[in-house]
RNA sequence: GGCCUUGUCGUACAAUGGAUAGUAUAAGAGUUUCCGAAGCUCCAGAUACAGGUUCGAUUCCUGUCAAGGCUACCA
């Protein structure tokens, strides 16, 4: 049980002998007491002294005294400020807590119900390489579903290749009109940016075009649609779906060219799925659904054929759901996919990791999926996050402003090298080790960095000066775990009991990392991983102030090495696992 | 125009309605005969604006201003 936990059940229990009322442990507010005033734990009093009928200070005195009398193993001292009670934890209760941990704890394991969770992520579209944006999307969705894993869930993930569309058609015809039947073998190009570049230059070719239309006196609007490389794209996406030979051939030759590619870089940045599904594949069943929808009188027909959903009276707009010319939109695949996905794995929560620009779409499909009665709709989930933006403003591709994945990651580890090299702690590494070291580091950097702000909130990319790593980074993390290895290769603890009076110092990484599966809990339900970032910072740095400021190994005491041996040793493992959470991995050197 | 999001030190990020609003960077001052200086210590510096709700508001509500997104028979 956690600190808090026996703060709070040892309330309740006096306030029920004092003034005989029963609270809820959710009445009770404990928060951390501030640097400057005396005790651990503070336990807030204004919100109780309509129910207790008290003023707060004689409150805090009462719970105060009778807290001290009845739990003296748990509480030691009390205080109370206005309506603040500061109570300090007996230093027999932190040692048996740590002992605890150490004998108890599994990090990351936890026991709440098992239930199934379902995490979509990644999910990109086929016609090009990926980029920052997509690199939050894949840390988040990697990280969110080991959260819920240590959190005592049965997680599964999947992907949706969007790999069928007017994107694709893009890339293709400008395959067909610019190539001359070039290869990403014959050019030697990463084969995702070969595609990726033609779909740059079927935007060119397409700006080109309308502009020389609206000098023939067309609106830009009409110019965009009427642009003939345009007109073949959409011609193109049509004879795709008649399942015209030829059409179906380039697109699955320039669509494994992509998948090749991905594989690269997914490897290196971990992600991973139990299945992929395509777009090709379940957009069929979408559009049987639009047809079941139909009869259920969920959709509506319009006389052009086109079919759509009302959802004025859920405050929204009314929606398209299959085109005139009867192909499927964007969100008839995923109304399949959500009956599909269901079917597989009878997951009760389902949470698609996509960017919040999305969240009109995910407000509808879930309506939609509600009204269609799809199993599991009532459990979907958008896990909204916000734009990666450059000092520039948001990546464009046709401004060339993308900061590619690949690129950005080969970058980290030039520089994790550069570092690395000057500060020469590792002369002793192999080419291997020192690859798999820059790796690890370089990779660690970007992760931290991308996982450390809210997901909910756009966040700041600056190519200049972004990836620092020193300060509140993954390297300073990783940098710590190594130290507290690097100490504990020289020796291990006992794991015996040790006693006596615990050093501020050493109080505050105590309570520090005490609160490991609390926060887990919390970034699970707020499904945010910045909430293990900035916690796995914070022991960071309580234990670097620990060493700068008293010894270990040569301690004044063998009491006191025990301890502080064990305590780096339990720094180490909270490290690792808290890092683990965000996919990031630590080095026993650096 | 309508709808949704967001405005916090120079910059980037924190703060379930609680104490003097934290942290990192950059700037300034220190700190290596001693367990790893990618460290540690000290020093400065911010809640867009105007109202409201209450014991108490960065947080909740309203308005103004500013930024971004959606408002496609693109995905």
């Amino acid at each position: 049980m956690g600190i808090v936990f026996l703060i709070n059940e040892a309330v309740l229990s006096e306030i029920k002998s004092i003034y005989n009322i029963e609270l809820l442990p959710k009445d009770i507010i404990i928060n951390e007491t501030k640097s400057e005033f005396e005790g651990d734990y503070t336990v807030l009093l204004f919100g109780l002294i309509k129910q207790l009928k008290t003023s707060p200070e004689k409150a805090g005195k009462d719970l105060g005294e009778k807290l001290v009398a009845n739990h003296p193993h748990l509480i030691a001292a009390f205080n109370v400020i206005k309506g603040f009670l500061n109570v300090t934890i007996a230093d027999n209760k932190w040692l048996q807590l740590l002992n605890n941990h150490f004998s108890n704890i599994i990090y990351g394991q936890s026991s709440i119900t098992l239930n199934k969770v379902l995490i979509e992520y990644s999910s990109p579209n086929t016609n090009k390489p990926l980029h920052l944006g997509h690199l939050r999307n894949n840390f988040l969705g990697w990280s969110i579903a080991e959260i819920f894993r240590a959190s005592g869930a049965d997680v599964k993930k999947t992907c949706i290749a969007n790999d069928r569309g007017i994107h694709i058609c893009k890339s293709m015809v400008a395959w067909k009109r610019f190539a001359n039947e070039a290869t990403p073998a014959s050019t030697g190009t990463k084969s995702d940016h070969f595609v990726g570049d033609y779909y740059v230059k079927f935007g060119e070719e397409h700006k080109l075009e309308s502009k020389q239309l609206v000098a023939k006196g067309l609106s830009d609007e009409e110019a965009t649609r009427e642009a003939p490389i345009m007109k073949e794209a959409q011609q193109m996406l049509v004879d795709w779906e008649a399942g015209k030979p030829d059409v179906i051939a380039l697109w699955k030759t320039m669509n494994e060219w992509v998948y090749e590619g991905w594989d690269v870089t997914y490897r290196n940045i971990g992600s991973d799925f139990d299945k992929t599904y395509y777009e090709s594949d379940v957009y069929v069943l979408g559009k049987e659904m639009v047809e079941d929808g139909l009869k259920k009188n969920v959709f509506y027909k319009k006389e052009d054929g086109s079919v759509w959903i009302d959802l004025t009276a859920d405050g929204l707009d009314e929606k398209i759901v299959q085109r005139k010319d009867g192909t499927a939109v964007y969100i008839t695949q995923d109304i399949g996919l959500a009956e599909l996905k269901y079917k597989e794995f009878g997951a009760d929560t389902s949470i698609y990791v996509v960017g919040n620009e999305q969240d009109y779409h995910f407000k509808v499909l879930k309506l939609i999926a509600q009204k269609l009665k799809i199993d599991g709709s009532d459990g979907m989930h958008h896990l909204s996050y916000g734009m990666v933006e450059l000092p520039s403003g948001r990546m464009k591709t046709r401004e060339g402003t993308v900061v590619d994945a690949d690129e950005i990651i080969e970058e980290m580890k030039k520089i994790s090298a550069m570092h690395t090299e000057e500060l020469g702690k590792v002369k002793d590494f192999n080419i291997e080790e020192l690859q798999q070291l820059y790796n690890t580091i370089g990779l660690g950097a970007l992760k931290f960095f991308l996982l450390r702000v809210d997901p909910k909130k756009k966040m700041m990319f600056n190519p200049e000066e972004s990836i620092d790593f020193h300060g509140f980074t993954g390297p300073f993390i990783q940098y710590t775990y190594a130290r507290a290895r690097s100490i504990l290769r020289k020796e291990m603890p006992l794991g015996k009991n040790t006693t006596g009076e615990m050093l501020p110092a050493e109080k505050k990484l105590i309570l520090e990392l005490e609160k490991y599966p609390l926060i887990i809990s919390e970034a699970a339900q707020q499904m945010n991983p910045s909430v293990i970032a900035n916690y796995v910072f914070r022991v960071a740095q309580t234990f670097n102030s620990l060493v700068a400021e008293l010894r270990i190994l040569t301690a004044e005491t063998a009491d006191k090495k025990e301890l502080r041996l064990q305590l780096a040793q339990f720094t180490a493992n909270t490290i690792h696992s808290a890092m683990h959470l965000l996919g990031i991995e630590v080095p026993e050197r650096m």
